[in-house]
DNA sequence: GAAAAACCTCACGTTAACGTCAAGGGCAAT
DNA sequence: ATTGCCCTTGACGTTAACGTGAGGTTTTTC
């Protein structure tokens, strides 16, 4: 047998499979581990990237933010990075060695970042609603032309 | 004095007043005329570009679409192709030239693509939402984490 | 264990959407 | 009519986000 019960860790993913799955390009995957956007959660001994499922939501959050927000690989990086230190917050804050109030800060400072996106997305809600409205009102247009045969 | 009474003509602007206005450069003014995106209503004796209110709100769509959508020029080329024949039809719709059956096929395919149009708009919608609300999520947990001092 | 498939790291190529001169012509004010 | 600014048309340069081999290694399959 392969394997037996449970299977919680989940398979890993070479490249190839991972592109596959999202929908992107291995050159794609490369490149933004290049940025320092995502490491591949481990290598085989012989050197060839595995990607776990929390690497692939991660890529998966990257083409959101480029699709959705228009952002550049760059604004992306600074979104992870937040990401990043958010789960690290977390990780860390029961902790002991940390001292209160530096971790208070850490987790404002996180905020005002997290919140910064939040009235990003909330923008540009509100233009795509605008130009929405727009666009029905050219297809009411049409249809009255249609309509009054 | 300069003027009298109704300007209603409204006035209309060079490239550089133009570009400063919508807040874009002057050589994407004239890229887009190159791609035949905008042709300004008219020039001057000696050549230079005049654009008129609607000219300038044609620009304007073409950075929504960009922005909003993420459309690449030659696909805002379709949009705007499809608009102008909006246009056409609604002016032309009246005259008795064109023939019931051939104007009505007209206005239909017109309205197929605007259709397409929303529902990409609505697409783009429906995924910002979500999008929204991971966001909000994240928010919220990085307040528990500070809430819980 | 040997061939085939998938992967590795360079490194140069490509495309869209402009940016940026260069060399001149137009236009409003003086 | 001259000064100074704005405009014109090329034409080459730039940047981001990959695409596309080349040449070699690793993994899988038979």
């Amino acid at each position: 047998m392969k394997e037996a019960g449970a299977e919680q860790p989940s398979e890993l993913l070479n490249i190839g499979a991972a592109a596959s799955v999202l929908g992107v390009s291995e050159r794609a995957l490369r490149y933004y581990q290049q940025l320092g956007l995502i490491t591949p959660c481990g290598r085989t001994a012989g050197g060839m990237r595995r990607y776990s499922e929390e690497d692939l939501a991660r890529v998966s959050r990257i083409r959101e933010l480029q699709s959705l927000l228009g952002l550049n690989l760059d604004e992306i990086a600074i979104v992870l990075r937040n990401d990043d230190r958010l789960a690290e917050i977390r990780e860390v804050y029961h902790d002991e060695h940390t001292g209160v109030e530096e971790r208070a800060e850490l987790a404002r400072e996180c905020l005002a970042l997290q919140e910064h996106l939040l009235s990003t997305v909330k923008a540009k809600q509100a233009a795509l609603e605008e130009f929405r409205a727009d666009v029905e009102a050219r297809v009411a247009k049409v249809r009255a032309v249609i309509d009054a045969k």
